[in-house]
DNA sequence: AAGTTTATTGACTCGTCAATCAACAAAAAA
DNA sequence: TTTTTTGTTGATTGACGAGTCAATAAACTT
């Protein structure tokens, strides 16, 4: 049975797995044989490929944050003016791609992991680093010196925003959620020249 | 050596040593042996007088809230106007009692605990519940029917700076992160009259 | 055709940990 | 003073789970 160049194949699998394990689970209290499982193959062979449960973790936490992070420049690219590119970061935070049950609940775990796993830390540094500065550059031209409060105030509401979501139950509503950062964003806004 | 009526003061240590050694941890992985050992007994007093190590979460959630509820009431019988109300329950929020290392690693690992426990999902749901009526009943008077929306988005923001703080090293800024949410506050009251 | 690399798994090891239990001690009640 | 209640722990059980390994097989290389 074996084919040859299944690696990618399997490690996709298993990076989905897991990201669905998390979320249906609730914690990262899922087992490698769980994952396995759900992807389609022995626990030994999730072993093979990535060595460790934690590997795992970090491949499904990276694969989210490069989907996000996907998302992010292709809203950005099509965006002229700086509120155009604010609100375009804003919505494509809670575009269905990004702002679904599992990854939701993927999220809320991976700050967990990054409580005590360096590299998990690292990589939510990364995620920080540019929507602050995706918003920095979009916010200077409007709002100058105070861009600094506003962006790091923003930031606060988008991660609060996906962490209360983590309490809900039912189907994610991404327009109402984008509708809280908007609201704050044109409350900030008021004051500056459009 | 054994005194009478012990009971209490087994459990109060037993909930403190839980909220240390999650923060220390930085997760719920922590061991009933490690937290009874923390609190200076051994773990079958610990399963003695809670019965499960989930009880055992769930006495230090409670006693969580506890503080957080009496110090956001303190805060508010010294404050008049519904504008103070709203700076009080702030500053509440992030006074040193409630944000600290300790506490904030307590707070996202309680969220995670909400995922796969229905009495922890309840406990959180009282705090959101608490904090909404709270602002809502300062909002309503200055900002009428939009009160709703900055409720929530306040509440988001709160939140979010906490997230946030987890990922951080070293003392928490209380001052500092109370002003992001005045500063979101201010923002959204600017154009209601005073 | 023989040898090497890649894919794959069942069975196993080894450690950890929640929860239980038997046993002992001191205080309180009878 | 016997009995019951309360406090306390060391030792043990039983389950579970990460990671390893030997074995098997298909596919590529030479």
């Amino acid at each position: 049975m074996p084919k040859v160049g299944m690696e990618p194949i399997r490690k996709a699998a298993l990076v989905k797995a897991t990201i669905v394990e998390i979320g249906r689970v609730g914690s990262l209290d899922v087992t490698v044989s769980q994952i396995a499982k759900r992807a389609g193959m022995s626990s030994a062979l999730a072993h093979h490929y990535f060595g460790s449960k934690e590997e795992i973790f970090l491949a499904a936490m990276r694969h989210i944050l490069s989907l996000y992070g996907a998302e992010v420049r292709g809203a950005l690219v099509v965006a002229s003016t700086p509120r155009d590119r604010l609100r375009a970061i804003i919505l494509a935070n809670f575009s269905p791609g990004n702002f679904r049950r599992e990854v939701i609940g993927a999220w809320l775990n991976f700050w967990v992991l990054a409580q005590t796993s360096p590299q998990a830390r690292r990589l939510l540094k990364i995620y920080q680093g540019r929507l602050r500065s995706n918003l920095l550059s979009a916010l200077r031209p409007i709002a100058g010196s105070s861009a600094l409060d506003l962006a790091e105030g923003l930031g606060a509401v988008i991660d609060g925003v996906y962490l209360r979501e983590a309490l809900k139950s039912g189907a994610p509503d991404g327009k109402a959620a984008a509708e809280v950062a908007l609201n704050y964003l044109n409350a900030q806004l008021k004051g500056f020249p459009s």
